[in-house]
RNA sequence: CGGGAUGUAGCGCAGUCUGGUAGCGCACCUGCUUCGGGAGCAGGGGGUCGCACGUUCAAAUCGUGUCAUCCCGACCA
């Protein structure tokens, strides 16, 4: 390709909405434009990373057995009614009427399409295990789009739905998905943790999260450094307590005036922050409320107590309920003396502690030398706690949990029968009985991932493409190139070699001065460049640079098109 | 939806407080020079100042409303 027959509008300025770096270089790159708030365009250069992302998906799906279908953007409303998401979708689900006012959905996902496919069309167990996939445009009405392509409203997803006679069966495709997934986010050289997750909205009984790393993610995961354990914060367990020796100490009131937060209280009464117990409380904003106790030092983790207590969703209390409730404002709270029937949910870190502190109910007041059991009753004990770096881990003996920042770019669930049983989705089984088919779900975010894959690969020059998912392998920047005839010649004769070898070349032909092109290529991220003329082309030498740092050297030209070609095939697993 | 901010040329911004000729840099067009890390000089084109209503002799500037965009919180690939 040449540059100049090609189109890449680059900017030199940052545009001022752009707020992370990954939407910053698209939109310098030439990748994106914003038409609306979350709704882009994707321009010649970032669709070709897009379709090169896109590829290695479909090859990795189609290799564990997956099999490629394109359903419709537009959904009718019938179907949402009969799974209940049309009522629980809420106003992320973009609703519309046609000329004949029936009600219409743009699909923010496909369950029901697919369950509604499958259940007309899988009808023996003969037909099954089988898992169809989609790469498609989806759209979602979120409340605040962000980050470019990060977090758009229409975003391209891949999703694929299993249907399974059994759990077991289930298992083995939610497996498949699981490896196919690895091998995906491998083959495109990027930085990733599968950890496991909280299946939210969406159901089911186990999920995995993909996660690239990078420091600007909007999630926090925990791994192990011991074992393969891995998770989201949201999900990672905390471990359970041994249960307390007998407190030694009388529970005492003491004065603390003023002194309100954790830190202060800690403080002013000269212990660690360990040895106190913080007091929240909970409400599911129906009427139900709970109070929720965890150490000190540590954090609630509001979805695993939500979870807990079976609610379906969870806020904090406000200043008004909590003084319903214990007769004190925030600051003061503690467990001894409720006024009201309140859930006491219990940390497992808790339990273990004995002496503690925990405010009076009552202004400027704590108690210390409290104790479970002896002062206060909980109603139940539970893993509630937000785990942190230096944590043990749940699973192995001895190892140490560590924190990192991840994009999610992959998820998998284990859906169960959820949208099969409440679509009617059944199979006659060996036997010619009934029976409910177990379903799967796994999404990958497309855009979200090449947006990953930038936010981990760039310097302050620009974009530094993975060679799997880069718009072009290589470029050949010929310098002087509308008057050096021979230098533009042979930067042709390179990229048509280059091009014959299956390494896609992006020939810079351009009227412009060398460090312009310098800037740019840099800027667009090519990984591996070939610089053509000046006094090296008389010494029958061009120049062989990686986007990625290291030293230029001089090579024949034949030799740099064996650089360029190893390259790709040793990063892109042969060229095609 | 709550809190905060911003809308002035394609992009980045000044001007708004204190009402009176709409400006700067980049980009774009023409010419000359230049040519290895976003060149220099000269000339040029481009703006209903987000939109509406109001105040005023006069509004980018003051007031009210509205729309859009961005940031912080709850959702998710």
């Amino acid at each position: 390709m040449r540059y100049s027959s090609f189109f890449i509008p680059t900017l030199k300025e940052t545009p001022s909405d752009a707020e992370v770096v990954s939407h910053q270089l698209m939109m310098r790159a030439g990748m994106i434009r914003k038409i609306a708030a979350g709704i882009y365009t994707y321009m010649p250069l970032g669709l070709r990373s897009i379709r090169k992302f896109e590829q290695i998906v479909r090859e990795e799906m189609n290799r564990a057995g997956a099999i490629e279908l394109l359903m419709p953007g537009v959904q009718p409303a019938e179907l949402w009614i009969e799974s209940r998401r049309w009522a629980q979708y809420g106003k992320e689900l973009l609703r519309f009427k046609d000329r004949k006012e029936n009600e219409f959905c743009l699909g923010p996902t496909h369950e029901e399409v697919i369950t509604d496919l499958a259940r007309r069309e899988v009808k023996s167990y003969r037909q099954m295990p089988i898992n169809f996939y989609q790469i498609q445009t989806k759209f979602r009405d979120e409340i605040r789009p962000r980050f470019g392509l990060m977090r758009g409203r229409e975003f391209i997803m891949k999703d694929a739905y299993s249907f399974d006679v059994d759990s077991s069966a289930a298992d083995l495709s939610y497996d498949k998905m699981y490896q196919a997934y690895n091998r995906i986010f491998e083959r495109c050289g990027l930085n990733f943790r599968a950890v496991e997750a909280d299946t939210g909205s969406i159901g089911g009984s186990a999920s995995h999260e993909f996660m690239v790393l990078a420091s600007s993610g909007e999630d926090a995961i925990v791994s192990c450094n011991a074992c393969r354990y891995a998770a989201n914060v949201e999900k990672a367990e905390g471990v359970r307590q041994q249960q307390a020796a007998a407190g030694q100490q009388p529970l005492t009131k003491v004065a603390t005036p003023g002194q309100k937060t954790i830190a202060e209280v800690a403080e002013f009464l000269n212990r660690p922050q360990a040895t106190l117990i913080k007091t929240l409380i909970c409400s599911d904003g129906a009427g139900q409320f709970a109070m929720a106790l965890v150490q000190g030092d540590h954090e609630l983790n509001e979805l695993k107590l939500k979870n807990c207590l079976g609610w379906d969703e969870i806020r904090m209390a406000t200043d008004e309920e909590i003084l319903r409730f214990t007769g004190s404002p925030p600051g003061f709270l503690g467990p001894i003396g409720l006024k009201g029937d309140l859930a006491v949910v219990a940390d497992y870190a808790v339990s273990g502690m004995t002496d503690v502190v925990v405010g009076a109910n009552e202004t400027d007041q704590h108690y210390t030398g409290v104790n479970i059991g002896r002062d206060f009753t909980v109603t139940r004990t539970a893993d509630i706690r937000l785990v942190g770096a230096g944590d043990p881990c749940p699973r192995c003996q001895g190892g140490t949990l560590e924190v990192w920042r991840g994009i999610e770019v992959g998820h998998v669930f284990k859906l169960g029968t959820k949208y099969s049983k409440a679509m009617n989705a059944s199979y006659l089984d060996k036997d010619g009985k009934e029976q409910v088919i177990f379903m799967g779900c796994y999404g990958i975010g497309i855009g979200r991932t090449v947006a990953a894959a930038i936010e981990q690969n760039h310097d302050e020059n620009g974009v530094i493409w993975p060679l799997p998912l880069a718009p072009f392998h290589c470029s050949v920047v010929v310098i002087n190139a509308q008057k050096d005839e021979a230098a533009l010649a042979l930067g042709q004769q390179l990229h048509d070699q280059l091009e014959a070898a299956g390494v896609e070349a992006l020939l810079d032909d351009r009227d412009e001065r060398p460090g312009f092109k310098f800037k740019d290529h840099d800027l667009i991220g090519i990984p591996l460049r070939i610089v053509v003329g000046g006094k090296n082309l008389a010494d029958g030498k061009v120049e062989f640079k990686l986007r990625s740092g290291g030293a230029m050297e001089l090579v024949t030209p034949d030799e740099a098109v064996a650089r360029v070609t190893a390259a790709v095939r040793a990063a892109c697993g042969g060229v095609r």
